[in-house]
DNA sequence: AGCTTACGGTGACAATGTCACCAAAGGATA
DNA sequence: TATCCTTTGGTGACATTGTCACCGTAAGCT
């Protein structure tokens, strides 16, 4: 008979031989970190493999020209490889990760993660999905941004950030960034939203009126 | 005394183990392929890690809606990770890897792959460096895609086409597919970068008449 | 030669990005 | 409360890029 530990919010590390379960709790340790922190970024490289158990991490990019653009997100459940990647340091990519919630997070040091990828099959299949995952994601990402209108992200990410709920609390100019555009695009489109009846708009709030339309057009992704 | 093998055109896999090396050589077999050869992509994924001897492979997806886009190419030396991601089959990635030339590869079937990444700790860092570096790169990649001009893109792009010759032979169709963009857009931009003396042009192929005018604009990336 | 396809050119227009502003809302502080 | 200051969002002009509907020519094939 096992307690239940950190392991179990983990579908892929559910049926983790024994000694490595054992290996993996003894030498991980549980961190915690307000919203808004930075948990790594350029010029703080994390010494550890996270796996996220609470909260959200958002992972964006910062380009030299100013622009940024939100990449993807992390949430409980998953893992970071990509900070397993930046272990490995290959050069110290423009990427950073912000907690957008107060996060909670199991952190494995480097050698313990290279010696569970020895020693488990199951650990190996966790981490080459989660690696393989991340990779399919980013090319439907640039599939996206390179091919796809405008207005179908925006939509299909309004009704993402809302999570089913009714308002969205976010800027124009943080839309921007999770499209990689600019801000004066985004009103422009909102403002065609707010036109067709879509939503209704407040300082630093969207709200839905019509979800239905709202996803009818989100869905020309298909 | 080892004599020569393939391994050693990997600069990952010069110090392995020599129960390691033994392996990975008794169990991997040296295929080839013909140039413009599909090696994979849907409905065509592979069985083996590809270690590239020879040639190169160019990656691009395929977009339901009919747009394509280069998103990397395999040269001689590099191992197609892609490919391992594959192998675990998250789902049926729309990337296709296509022979630019004769190509010449190992494959290393999927479970060796496995075991070796079990039993050796260089191999896991090679295979580890390659993620890290595929995943940089594709950052790089959206960075480039969401927020440079086409102009300084197609400008670099020329170049590297290249590989320092003095003429690149292609169509304006492939270079926008190198690009993500339209032919017509490519076609315009070749228009200007002609009208500048930067280049000539005849039906499949570009001339570079002055490097240093189009690396200027190239380097706009800096 | 005739046919077919690939290649590239063109103009009009739509969508998106950029720039230079402005005004209003909210927060902080004297 | 009055005053500043920052954040947020609106606007118009313009540049860049994408899309569409064409066209003519070059190259390959029979």
């Amino acid at each position: 008979m096992q307690t239940e530990t950190w392991l179990d919010r983990f579908a892929g590390l559910a049926r983790l031989e024994p000694p490595v379960r054992d290996l993996l709790l003894s030498r991980s340790a549980i961190i915690a970190a307000p919203a808004g922190s930075v948990i790594f970024g350029p010029g703080k490289s994390p010494e550890n493999m996270l796996f996220l158990l609470d909260g959200v991490v958002r992972v964006q990019q910062v380009s030299e020209s100013g622009h940024d653009i939100v990449l993807y997100r992390i949430t409980a459940g998953e893992s970071c490889v990509l900070t397993t990647a930046c272990l490995l340091a290959y050069d110290d990519y423009a990427a950073e990760g912000i907690a957008e919630t107060d996060v909670q997070a199991a952190a494995v040091p480097r050698d313990v993660f290279d010696e569970l990828v020895a020693q488990s099959k199951s650990f190996r299949n966790f981490v080459f999905a989660a690696f393989s995952k991340r990779i399919t994601d980013l090319f439907l990402m640039i599939d996206e941004v390179a091919f796809q209108r405008l207005d179908v992200r925006l939509a299909d990410r309004l009704l993402k950030l809302s999570g089913g709920a009714d308002t969205v609390a976010t800027t124009h100019q943080k839309l921007a960034v999770e499209l990689g555009t600019a801000r004066e695009v985004v009103s422009r489109q909102l403002q065609e939203f707010q036109r067709r009846g879509w939503i209704s708009q407040a300082r630093g709030a969207v709200t839905l009126q019509d979800r239905a339309g709202i996803l009818k057009l989100a869905q020309h992704h298909s």
